[in-house]
Formats: C-alpha cells, sequence, structure tokens
DNA sequence: TGAAATATGTGCGTTGCGCACATATAGTCG
DNA sequence: CGACTATATGTGCGCAACGCACATATTTCA
C-alpha cells in the first residue's frame, strides 16, 4: 500500500514541478533556478549573494551569473549590503512585477489540479500535506529552498516558517 | 483557503521533485530527461526514438543525443525497429540495473516523506491523490509522460492507465 | 599586524538542449 | 511504375544554465 501511495505521490509531485516550470518559462523566459531566485529576492530583506546561493542550492559562480541575468534583463539590483564586500539584491519595479506574475501563474495551475477535489476533501488535503512538511527535519536554508517558490501573502500558516533574514 | 492548499501543495510538490532528481544524479550521473528516458525504454516495448520524444516532451535531437549519451555509457542499445527507417530501443542488462536503482531511489526518497501518515491517513491521502491524477484531461501521451518515472510493478490500480505500445 | 575567514567576481569548460539542415525509407497518387 | 509527400533518424552549430579553479577585496581574530 505504502508503496502505491509513494508512487502515485511521486506522478503528482512531477505533474505539479513540470506545470510550475512550464509556467515560469513563459513568463520569464529563463528556467532553472532564475524564477526561484526572483522569488526568494522579492522577500524583500535584500538577501546577500551567498544567501541567495544557499537558498537555491547552487554554486556560487552559479549565482553570479544568475543575478548577472536577472541584472542584464532589469528585474534585480545590486545594491551596496551591510558589509562593504557584501551585496544586497533588490528587484526593480520591472522585477516585482514580473515576480507578481510568476506566483500568479503558478497559484493558477495548481490551482486547476486541485479542483477535482471538493470543499471538505480539499480541507482534508490541506491537513495532510501540512503534516507532511511540518514532520521533515529540516534545517532553515533548507526550509527556504522549500518555500523558494512560494508565495508568503497566500501562505497565512506556513508549516515550515523560516526568516530570510539572514 | 483553495489558495493556501495550492501554494502548500506546490511546495510539497517542489520537494518530491527535487528529491527524485537528486536521487537520480547521484545513481545515474545524468540530469534532466536522461532519467526518465531510462525508464520508459525499461518499459520493454522497444519504443521508437520518435516515441520516446514524445513521452519526454523533447525536440528530436535532443532526444537523440540523449540516447547517444545511455548508448555511450551502455545502458541502452539500438536495434532495427519494424520499420526500415525507425529503430528500436531497449535496455542492455547494465541498463535493466541502472533502472532498478532508479526506481529503487525514487520510491524509497518519497516514502520517507509519506512516514508521518499513519496508515489510515496515507489511505485518505492515496485516495486524494488517486482523484486527482484520474480527474486530468490528459490525452494518451501526456499520460505516458506523467508517468515517464513511476514503477509500473509497484503501480497495480494506476488512475490514468497508458499504452506504452504506440 | 599578519593570517584566516568571508564575500564577490572571472576564465573556462561541460551538460542538456533546440534550430536548421541533411539523409533515408515508406506511403500515395497520377 | 515514377514522382512527391510524409515519416524517422542523424548532424552541424549554437545557447542557456551551471560547476571548478582561481583572483580579488574586505573583515575578523589571534
Amino acid at each position: 500500500m505504502i508503496d502505491q501511495t509513494a508512487n502515485i505521490l511521486g506522478a503528482v509531485g512531477l505533474a505539479v514541478s513540470d506545470r510550475i516550470s512550464e509556467s515560469a518559462r513563459t513568463i520569464l523566459n529563463h528556467s532553472g533556478e532564475t524564477p526561484a531566485a526572483l522569488v526568494v529576492i522579492g522577500y524583500g530583506q535584500g538577501p546577500s549573494n551567498d544567501l541567495l546561493r544557499k537558498i537555491l542550492g547552487l554554486s556560487h559562480p552559479g549565482t553570479v551569473r544568475l543575478v548577472d541575468r536577472l541584472v542584464a534583463d532589469g528585474l534585480v539590483e545590486r545594491k551596496k549590503g551591510p558589509d562593504n564586500r557584501t551585496i544586497a539584491l533588490f528587484l526593480t519595479d520591472k522585477g516585482q512585477s514580473r515576480r507578481e506574475q510568476l506566483l500568479a501563474g503558478r497559484l493558477a495551475t495548481i490551482k486547476s489540479l486541485l479542483s477535482p477535489l471538493d470543499a471538505s476533501e480539499q480541507k482534508t488535503f490541506d491537513r495532510l500535506l501540512h503534516k507532511i512538511l511540518s514532520s521533515m527535519e529540516t534545517t532553515d536554508i533548507e526550509r527556504c529552498s522549500l518555500c523558494r517558490l512560494c508565495d508568503n501573502r497566500v501562505c497565512l500558516n506556513c508549516p515550515i516558517p523560516a526568516d530570510f533574514r539572514d
């Protein structure tokens, strides 16, 4: 039984992930961790390159180049950080609105998957998903990674609250 | 409520997908659609290049090069197809065993996510996942795409049965 | 004050992929 | 039967996303 359930969870997870990626690609014209970077930077605390790197799970140079792409597209600005060697990343207005589109597109595609469930089933489903997430043994950074595409204005009772301020 | 549930489903989907990819990468030393190709070819009907292309959602040249990689690693053989212009793809013994590892690794990581649910919760969760999958409007090819990483020996009552024989 | 730690950036290569094009076989229709 | 189209595979070439090794600047700490 558990094998069957795990297998089908794998299929649903893949479906969700596929749809999110596809939606992001059409909106942003970039793939990989680039959409996630836009969402994470948009949390607004002015993350450093290095913090972003840890959350996205990339190498350091990979993150630098990723930010280069976002800057070249006029979506992100590198400002002075609290430290003279660190930078602080912020979205431009264009970056903000692109981030809104990303989050809205993601939510819409996932909602369409959820629509066959009636209200009570959705509530049950929500509770079980909550339990799964909150039971994961994670560090602070891993929680940020998990939520790297989440809409924090929607996630009112996040099961894995993580601080995005270092 | 539905927005919250959708958001959290996105997080769980991402967690599942991340873990599957990571597991596959350590086992196969390849990323992208390469692991899925090994699973799909392993269904054993000797799919053509073109059928594989449709299931994986890649371009034709991308699929040719993907198969090149698998052949170079000694995991896949190109045999004559029913048509003199088509090829039929089959796993070598090494490919078979690598596929087993892929499927086992995938199932193990997903099961660990599922473990916090008790038996009755798992049963409920299974039913809801089933309902979501079976409600998706899909073509035959799309169903194959959804199941491109599934273990068909485990998935005894697949909600979206699809024929892998053209 | 000098050494180690921290943070960012660069040169260079690799992987996975798509576009445009070339080639070979199969079906189709006069 | 012969030409024309459709189908299936393969190649040349380039690109996007990323990692490794290295360089540079600032901070911290012994």
